[in-house]
DNA sequence: CATGAATGAGTATTCATTCAT
DNA sequence: GATGAATGAATACTCATTCAT
C-alpha cells in the first residue's frame, strides 16, 4: 500500500507546493477572495496538509511574504555595502527594486492593503504586533533608501532635504512604475536609469551648464 | 420599534448618514472586510434602508467613490482651464490632489486595491464594465496631469519626456506623502513646495547657476 | 392640490386594480414568489394602498380565491337545478368546470399547492381555520359532481359506484385537460364531449349494441 | 462540538440522513417554505455538511426527486416488458403508480407545483434546462401510459383514441385517488381494480351482453 | 384614503478550521 | 505526516408589514 517516495523532492515539497499555489492565489485573489480550497487544489493537497504547516491563513500568507522578502533584504544589504560611484549605486538598487516588484507585484500590493486592517473584531491582542511585522516588511526595505541617501548627502551629491519623505517618493515611483506595467524584467535597466534621472534632476528644463 | 422623526434634517439624512457610515465603515475595514452589519449599525438605521437607497454592497460602495470624486474633478478641472504660471497651476494642482486625498485616502486606498478584482466568483456580466468605471475615476483625474505636463513642455519649462510615466510617478509621489502621513491639511502648502521642487529640479545639488 | 377623480370608477377601482394585479402575480409566481412590490408596481399604488384593503398578502390571495370562486359556485348551482336529461347536465357541468379552470388555471393550481401548508411557524392558531377555508373552496366544487352523480344512481343511469372517488376521479380528469393545455376556450365543447364518453362508457373496446 | 463517530454506518449515512431529512421538510413544506435550518436539524448534521454534498437547496431538491425517481421508472420498464395479458399488465402498471406514489405523493406534489416556477428572478442560464429536467420526470413515465394504450390499441382491445390525453387523465386518476388518500398501500389491489374498472368500461351501467 | 420610507426577522450560502483516520 | 468530512459563525440580501404624512 506505501508508494515509492515519487522523487526525492516530494518531502520537502509539500510544504513548497503550498506556499507556491498560496503565491498564485493570493496574488490573484487578494487576502480575502483567496480560498484554501482553491490553494491546495493547485497545490494538490489536502486541506488538513496546509493546517500541518501553518497555523492558519493569516500565518500562511506571512511565510510567504517574509521567505519571499529575506532574499530581497540581502541582496538591498550587498548593494548597500558594496563600493561603488554614488551614482551606480543608486541605479543598481532602484533596478533591485525593479526587479523584485515585477515578480511580487501583485503579492505586495496584496500585501499593502493588508496592513491596514488585519485581525479586526476579535482577534483581540497579538493582532497589533502582527500588523506590525507586515509594516517592518515595508520599512526596513524603504530604510535602504533612506540610507542611500544620507550617503549621498555626506558625499555631497545630494542635496540638504527630507531623507524620509524622499526615500518614501522615490519607492512610490519605483512602485509606480512596476504596477502601471511601465516596468518588466526587459527594460529595468532602461527604467531604472529614467527614474534616476528624473529623481536627480527633475523634469524641469536644465538651465546651460556653461 | 419605530421612531418619531427627531428633527426636520432626518428625512434628508438617512441616504446621507448610511454614506457618512460607510464612508467610515469602508475606509477602516476595506471592501470584503466591511459589513452591512456595521453600517447600520453606525449610521443607526435598517438594514432594509439601506437596500432601499442602494442595489447592494458593491453599488453603495461605489456612490460612495463616485460623489466624493465629483467636486475634486470639477476642482482639477477649474485649476486646469485657470490663467497662470505654469509653476503655480503646477503647485495648484499639487495642493488639490493633497487636500482631496487627506480627506479620501482610506477609501481611495480601498478603492485602489478593489478596482482589481471585483465581481467575484464567474465575474459574470456587468463587472467587468463595474471595475472599468473604477479605473476611470482614477485615469480621468491622472489624465489631468498629463494634460498639465503637456502643457509645460509646449511652454518649454518642462523638458521632453514620457508624460505618461512622469505623470504618474507625480501621482504616487502625492499619495505617498498623504498615506505617509506626511501631509495633512496644515502643511499642505508646504508639502506642495516641496513635491513640486524635486519634481522639478531633483534632489541632486544644483550646479551654481551663475 | 387635489385633482378631480379621474373617473368614477377609480375608487371602486382601486381594490379592483389590485386585485387584478394580484391575479397576475399570483398566477404568475405562485404564492411564494410573488411580491408585493410587483403586484403594486402593476397595479400601479402605493403599498399602504394594499394593506388598506387586505390584512395581509395571504388575506388578498384569499380574497382573490373567494372572489374568483362565487360566480363560478352559482354557475354550477344554476346547472344542478336544471331540469334537462342527465347526460346533458353532466356534459354542461364539464363544460363549466373547463370554462373556469381554463381562466383561472395557473391561480387554482396555486391554490391547491399552497393548501398544504399555510401558515406555517409562527402563525399558530388561525392558521388550520384558514386552511380548511381554502379546501372547503375546493370541496364545495367537487360536492356538486358528487351530487350529480348521485343523481345519475338515482336515475338509473349510472352504475352503484363509489362517487366520491368517482367524481374526484372526474374533477381530476378535467383539471388535468386544462392544465395540459389539451382544452382553451374554443374546443370546450369537444373536450367536454370526450371526457363524457370516456367517463361513462371507458376505452375499452364496445361490445356490439345489438 | 464535534462528534465521535457514532457507528460504523455513520460514514455511509451523512448524505443519506440529510436526503431523508430533506424529503420530510420538502414534501411537509414545499420547496420555497422549506429551510435548510429545519432540514439540518431534523438530519442532526452541520449546515456546512449539506453544502458539502449538494451544491444548493435546488440541487438537493433535484437529488431527491432523481433519485426516489430512479427504481420507479426501472419498476415500470419491466412491466411494460413483461409478457402478460393487457388486462393484467395494465392492473400491474396502475398498482406500480399507486405504490410509489403513495410513498411520495407529497414531494411530488411540490415537484409539480415547482416545475413551472424554478429558477428566480432572472431565470438567468440553466435554469430552463434545469426545469425541463424536472418536466422530463413526469413525462417519462407518463410516456409509460402512452405505450401501454397504443399496445392496447394495437391488440384491439382499446378503442381508437387520442392517447396522451387518455394516459394523462388515467394519470390524473390515479394521482388523485392517492393525494385524496383514497388509496394507501392496504388497498392498492383494490383501488387498482376500481380504477382500471371505470377506466376501461366507465360509470355507465352495461347495456345487457347477450 | 393613499402613500412609500423605514424596518428587521428570516434565509441561502461561504469558508476557515478541526480532528479522527 | 497526510487527508478530507464535518462544522457553524459570519454575511449579503429579501420582503412583508407598519405608520407618519
Amino acid at each position: 500500500m506505501r508508494h515509492y517516495k515519487e522523487d526525492a523532492d516530494d518531502i520537502k515539497s509539500k510544504r513548497q507546493q503550498i506556499l507556491t499555489a498560496a503565491y498564485t492565489v493570493f496574488s490573484r485573489k487578494g487576502y480575502y477572495r483567496a480560498t484554501i480550497d482553491e490553494i491546495i487544489a493547485l497545490a494538490d493537497t489536502g486541506k488538513g496538509t496546509v493546517y500541518n504547516y501553518f497555523t492558519n491563513k493569516e500565518k500562511l500568507f506571512y511565510t510567504l511574504i517574509s521567505e519571499r522578502s529575506r532574499a530581497f533584504k540581502e541582496t538591498l544589504n550587498q548593494i548597500m555595502v558594496s563600493k561603488q560611484p554614488f551614482m551606480e549605486k543608486t541605479k543598481a538598487m532602484i533596478m533591485a527594486f525593479l526587479r523584485f516588484y515585477i515578480d511580487n507585484a501583485d503579492l505586495w500590493r496584496v500585501l499593502m492593503h493588508e496592513i491596514r486592517g488585519f485581525g479586526g473584531k476579535g482577534s483581540g491582542n497579538l493582532t497589533e504586533l502582527q500588523r506590525e511585522k507586515y509594516r517592518d516588511e515595508f520599512r526596513s526595505t524603504i530604510e535602504m533608501l533612506v540610507s542611500l541617501l544620507q550617503e549621498g548627502i555626506e558625499q555631497g551629491v545630494v542635496k540638504e532635504c527630507d531623507v524620509t519623505k524622499a526615500a518614501h517618493g522615490l519607492f512610490s515611483v519605483i512602485m509606480t512604475m512596476v504596477f502601471q506595467k511601465f516596468a518588466d524584467q526587459d527594460n529595468v535597466e532602461e527604467i531604472a536609469a529614467t527614474i534616476a534621472d528624473i529623481f536627480f534632476y527633475g523634469v524641469a528644463v536644465q538651465p546651460k551648464h556653461n
